[in-house]
DNA sequence: TAAAAAATACACTTTATCAGGTATTGCCGT
DNA sequence: ACGGCAATACCTGATAAAGTGTATTTTTTA
């Protein structure tokens, strides 16, 4: 007799839920035993039942992807995880291997990526997608400038700045001195060596360096 | 005989193509034609094969979905183009809508809205899937500004402030007068009610009026 | 084709930013 | 316990931006 890895899908689109299903029922050792649409019933689900394999989409409702991932892992560390997304952004797809994902997968990848990632996945390998495989090796070769983030304090006044705010209403808001302000105002400029404050909100917000 | 309307489906996500396609098929008067994954390829295709129905990602390699959906209903008006994405912006929507859109769905919706919608739309509706319909109801009522958008020559400027650049470098640049281009930042900033130009970038940026 | 919008240009005043250097205090981690 | 970083604060001169007013030409569009 055959053993089929129980499987479980989520993600908050019933869409790519019926798509990813049409996918894995060509598999034939693998078995889709339930599909939600939100990280919460899957916890109450996996409490109950076996499960062997998870697919998941990353930005979910009310509990987020990796924090998902991490509860799940915590109980339960033979569960074999892959993370999900759409468009794919380097410090996330580590943040979710960091937190006991087993493979990222990007939803434009094709059939045959999909096939192939899930079957090296339950054979125990760490999998990803050929365009998050590029996404996630490009930076960390060939840049080797990793941004330095902003301290506490340069955040906020970066925010602030990003608001329109003037060095003295700055001052103001954080009950400071017009010439703290300056200077942190001169060491964000100089850190990302930007020439002005304009420069610099782009680069952040860019960077999703703000909020 | 039963007429069936020729559908096209386009989306950069194969699994999400089979999700549709496999709700599709419930549905005994929708025959699916045709599924690419760009948009340049349904261009093609629609000049040689009669099409009545295509729903389409609006997020699009190469080409976007609202250049799209206009360039399709220039030629061929009676196509009724439903647009989709995961996240939705409202300006988005209208934008889709008004290049000839005929309806709008987010990807998280429903088995039943879909069908529902798809039905409207043929039927010549102009449909909406519920949550698109809560975000460009909510704005309308009491966000009374609709944004204008900014000039060719505004854009030009704009860009090149969130590059850093200096009024006296951006007149450089562009081949203008200094009091040009103090003018053209001047009538930017009163036109958004920004204080500065911090604050501008931070809102062009996030209402994607740059590039 | 007439009106509206956009692009161009000039002058002047006030205020803010940028860039340089310097220094003290507190906290975190080794 | 010490070094390093973060946060705080001060000074000054040069430069740039912001605020206000006006005006001509070109382009778009109703």
């Amino acid at each position: 007799m055959i053993m089929k890895y129980k499987t479980v899908i989520v993600d908050d689109h019933p869409i790519v839920i019926s798509g990813i299903a049409g996918l894995l029922s060509e598999l034939d050792n693998i078995e889709i035993v339930e599909k939600f649409e939100s990280g919460i019933a899957l916890l109450d689900y996996i409490e109950d039942n076996k499960v062997d394999l998870i697919l998941m989409d990353i930005f979910l409702p009310v509990i987020n992807g990796v924090d998902l991932c991490k509860t799940i892992k915590q109980k339960h560390p033979k569960i074999v995880i892959i993370g999900m997304s759409s468009q794919s952004e380097r410090s996330l797809v580590m943040q979710f291997i960091q937190n006991g994902g087993n493979g990222y997968i990007l939803k434009n990848a094709s059939f045959d990526e999909f096939k192939e990632c899930i079957y090296k996945a339950i054979d125990g390998e760490i999998v990803f997608s050929e365009e998050v495989k590029t996404i996630i090796s490009q930076p960390l070769s060939e840049d080797l400038e990793r941004i330095p983030g902003l301290s506490r304090r340069e955040r906020d006044i970066a925010l602030l700045l990003s608001q329109g705010k003037s060095t003295q209403e700055i001052a103001d808001d954080l009950f400071l001195s017009f010439l703290t302000v300056q200077t942190h105002r001169r060491n964000i400029l100089q850190k990302y060596k930007m020439k002005n404050v304009a420069e610099l909100i782009a680069f952040l917000l860019k960077n999703n360096m703000l909020n």
